[in-house]
DNA sequence: ACCTGAACACCGTTCAAGT
DNA sequence: ACCTGAACACCGTTCAAGT
């Protein structure tokens, strides 16, 4: 949207706001949501901390700009032949994928609003799915809303502690929480449907 | 359990445990998470940061003592004339009345795990309907667990921006949250009736 | 026993300056 | 146009010192 900084005169330059973005990505991944500070972004572009305000205005913007890039990342495919329950299975573990590839960005995901643009993006090709068996987009969005909420609390509860923070002894081992994850899912899909379908 | 600091001889403390862990839930509910640094704990009873350290190990220490502490004020009554799908919704219902008394702790409240033995106590009357009503320890954890993970996820999404954070102006207001979190949690607890007492 | 002052190693961010 | 060095106002945390 914005125009970025074009080189049309000195020197090109080494850095952009895709890069941040993406050593951002990496380092979260690495390391943690602490270790992200703007010197560490820096050093990662073999830049100093203060060229990222060229393109980024501050380390809010870059987590919310991680955020997205994130989200962009979800994908999932719509069986039209299924039933429209499935469409919003789809949409869960599809989601449920990017989110337990980058565990220690959970925290950051499930506190931050995404952009409105990227996650209608995100969930439209099951909205649509709900369109199509006859299911009014207030009813339709409700339930998408619902099953992300149940996810980003469900990825929270199993690896959502922050950065610092030890887990109990007695925590659950990741088989668990799948375990869990599935039969929360599934009686949420099953409530929709009662719901919506009419038993 | 530890034996808190005791005044046998000497001065008698000024501050404690206790009294920190309340200045800082009124410093997060006053000001958010951002405001709640040692030296404002400190401001706040009357005395610098550094004694602090004598009552509790450091900030993280402090922010799960303030979990706790948040958890355990949640309350809900079990009626045991009502079907034991009624249990989990007063659960919920008691959880999320404490989760919207205390907004910005809400991001808190999600990525810091609870302990154990008060998650515990917390769950146990609903728990107990449901072993009352003929399900399965096992299953009904499922369940709690799941609609606490849907709560969690709802709350953060309604209230749940990180502190520096501007929500997007397209954002729903509190009756569309309040509307979409019964359709959630009535398909959720409709999908558990079927699943655990067969329809 | 309890509290404090000074200090250390970090942050994010600004601003004027270099090339 | 792009990047940097120095500086500022903050953090959490330590440690020896006061009373």
């Amino acid at each position: 949207m914005s125009t970025p900084p074009r080189a049309k005169a000195g020197r090109p330059p080494q850095i952009g706001r895709e890069a941040i973005i993406t050593a951002s990505v990496q380092v979260i991944d690495a390391d943690g949501l602490d270790a992200l500070t703007m010197r560490r972004i820096g050093a990662e572009l073999e830049v100093t901390a203060m060229s990222l305000y060229r393109y980024l205005p501050g380390r809010a913007a870059v987590l919310a700009a991680v955020v997205n890039r994130l989200v962009v990342e979800v994908r999932f495919e719509v069986d039209p032949q299924a039933p429209w329950t499935d469409a919003l299975r789809r949409f869960a573990l599809g989601y449920r994928r990017m989110l337990l590839a980058h565990p220690r960005a959970v925290p950051l995901l499930a506190t931050h609003p995404v952009d409105p643009t990227i996650g209608h993006a995100m969930t439209a090709p099951a909205l649509a799915r709900l369109r199509a068996a006859g299911i009014p987009d207030q009813d339709g969005l409700a339930a998408v809303q619902s099953v992300g909420c149940f996810l980003t609390g469900q990825a929270l509860a199993q690896v959502g502690a922050p950065p610092g923070v030890r887990r109990p002894p007695a925590h659950a081992g990741a088989e668990c929480y799948e375990h869990w994850f599935t039969i929360g899912l599934e009686a949420m899909l099953g409530g929709f449907q009662q719901q919506l379908t009419g038993r």
